[in-house]
DNA sequence: GGCAGATATGTAGTTGTATCGATGGCCCTG
DNA sequence: CAGGGCCATCGATACAACTACATATCTGCC
């Protein structure tokens, strides 16, 4: 199970959901495991609320090792699973890389768990 | 990084998110990690699926097993991370153990990954 | 009480992941 | 163009997780 390159675009064209009424697919599983797969992380969520409260909304991997206390390496490790699900994107200015939410990118995953408005209340009792 | 047991309770009620303007702090990082990394597997986003719909919203590990392709104590183990996480509610009947969604769980998860700004916006049902 | 079926738990192997030190590439600056 | 700082990649290591088989526990029934 490894992690999912750009899963999250191709999920949220149709949709898929697994609160959306039927059982989803084991491939939309494993894409969509693979995204939330780069969010389950500790450093990674960190690094994401250390990006989106920076100045300008960016940040460059020489501002985010010492607030982790992680080593470089780890690190631009970590960025690079985030870029690569799609949840920030990476911008080259000089010789700094300057990281960046993608907008919508986690309110898409947030929308996939979101349940479908209940309207009807269809809970049985047993 | 262990899975954190009932984390989610305790996240939600002081609003810890990641994109709520102060970078979060390193424990609470680790819970909601925790609870992502219950949902972050394909077996187990299969699992919250299935049960979501089926009838009456509720089903036993027996009704599981041949869907995913799993055997019974692997199905178990799922069923228990994801009850632990506060994901899951289980009830014994008889024989049965019928799991259930717990209903706001995961849209508790949703809200912590939602910006502030979308937050509050019901969002339209699809 | 003893049996049978449904779940849970224990043990173990294989795979995946986080982390670091060392290294190499890149781009400014002097 | 040579040096230095920033960043990505590589190799190695320790730990966590998924899965299955074997076994234990629980419940209802005869």
């Amino acid at each position: 199970m490894k992690y999912v390159g750009t899963a999250l675009a191709e999920m949220t064209m149709p949709q898929i959901s697994p609160l959306a009424g039927e059982p989803i697919e084991k491939h939309d599983a494993e894409r969509l495991a693979g995204v939330l797969k780069a969010l389950a992380d500790p450093a990674r969520l960190r690094l994401l609320s250390l990006i989106q409260s920076a100045p300008d909304g960016e940040a460059c991997v020489c501002d985010l090792t010492a607030p982790l206390g992680l080593s470089q390496p780890t690190v631009s490790h970590h960025l690079r699973i985030l870029t690569e699900s799609g949840l920030l994107e990476r911008e080259k200015r000089g010789v700094w890389a300057y990281y960046r939410l993608v907008p919508s990118a986690i309110g898409a995953i947030a929308d996939l768990l979101t349940p479908p408005r209940k309207r009807g209340t269809k809970r049985a009792a047993r």
